[in-house]
DNA sequence: CGTGAGGTTGATCGCTTTCAACGGAGGTGG
DNA sequence: CCACCTCCGTTGAAAGCGATCAACCTCACG
């Protein structure tokens, strides 16, 4: 099933921003394995550690009362996951496909942070970043029709593929149509529909149900942002 | 029209994580008076200077292509605006009611970041805070519904301005309801329509359409969930 | 008293949800 | 090896919620 998941391993060499883990005893870092469908913590747990996502792809979600869910983030290798204010985590998280994961005791990494200004910084840069990709998510999920953000998601996704002057790319999805509908706060069914419309359109094309092949990206990105004229 | 401003600017005495400015040269930094309405920044903008509230209620929103329009937070005294990652902004922001802001030099502000750990950790605290804040409007935007979504922002506001054992509280809204629609990702009509609803349910008050009294607090805690089996 | 901005309410439309049926891929056991 | 089952995805039909269009109201201000 995760045939492909060697392209999103790659994907570790791209990030630039990796935390400086030589500043941390050695004895203190764990570097796990977790199989597909592994929680990595759970909603209200205690936020003892913190994650760097080394392989393979992680989901952060949080559950309401009734049964909905909210994806907050799709976390791929370069990521930090539980970098929390407070001793509890605010949501859930388990990985989606194979992966290796590092996990740092919170209280170490900051206490390293306090001493060497420089990792501080690297933890204030991530955060910022953070917070700027959530902004964009933002005006997704409050402003865009099912369409636009499913075109959206997928451009997002696609770009972690991309070589530059690329026109056309093919990549694996690792999360299923639900995760994808919780993420983009549709159902699956109208996530479903929206993907045959972007075949139909011809900015993709789907040969398998995971496997997204972009065929027309300046098509899909003029979907992403205005779908209204198009259908 | 801003007659309880004095309500909204007492909150700063709330905000016990303020950042410790004497740190940084008084020479370097600027109390600015702005009217209602006026901008702080736009999109785009470079990102010269971080904005502390001092008093009032500042909004930050970004826009899209077509006019729609994202309002990403309501920012009250103690808040920080403008820390990005890179060298412009990603949303524009505008004051709301009279304010006082201070402004900084974001190179000063990272700078003696570098070189005070405590500057650097208080900033990380506030990002991490930040992440948590916009965790929980997550949800509300992608999986509540038009009740749900005014319910639990009314809380969101009575929260700042409510005292220990408190049942019933008044407060002014600083801002219209265009501003609460593209901030929860309604029209103006439906939030116009769902606080009838809230009042016709007795969970509020509406003596004046920016004047809010919280009659129940428990049943409005109730709508901000589950309002499917009240309507 | 006229004017304009902001807010409420009504009627209708349309997009997304909901409910339901069907199909394909992968895994298991006879 | 094949029948069977389950999970996931797709598609169709109908219902519902929020958007849109429009009228009216209130209040502040000149």
């Amino acid at each position: 099933m995760y045939a492909h998941q060697s392209e999103v391993i790659q994907m570790a060499e791209l990030h630039s921003n990796n935390i400086p883990w030589t500043e941390i005893p050695a004895t203190k870092q764990q570097v796990q394995v977790y199989e597909a469908h592994e929680p990595l913590f759970c909603e209200w747990d205690d936020a003892g550690f913190v994650y760097e996502v080394l392989e393979g792809v992680v989901c952060c979600y949080r559950l309401c009362g009734d049964g909905r869910r909210q994806v907050l983030s799709f976390c791929y290798p370069g990521d930090l996951i539980g970098l929390v204010q407070g001793d509890f985590h605010r949501y859930s998280s388990e990985v989606l496909t194979p992966a290796r994961i590092r996990r740092i005791p919170r209280s170490m990494l900051l206490k390293t942070a306090k001493e060497r200004p420089e990792l501080g910084q690297k933890l204030l840069r991530f955060a910022t970043s953070e917070l700027a990709v959530m902004q964009d998510h933002f005006a997704l999920l409050g402003r865009k029709m099912a369409v636009e953000k499913v075109a959206s998601f997928l451009l997002g996704i696609a770009n972690r593929h991309i070589s530059e002057g690329d026109t056309t790319v093919t990549f694996q999805l690792p999360m299923t149509r639900v995760d994808i509908a919780d993420y983009l706060g549709l159902t699956l069914e109208t996530v479903s529909r929206s993907m045959t419309k972007l075949k139909i359109a011809g900015a993709i094309d789907l040969p398998q149900s995971s496997t997204v092949v972009i065929r027309d990206i300046f098509r899909l990105e003029d979907l992403a942002e205005a779908s209204d004229k198009a259908f």
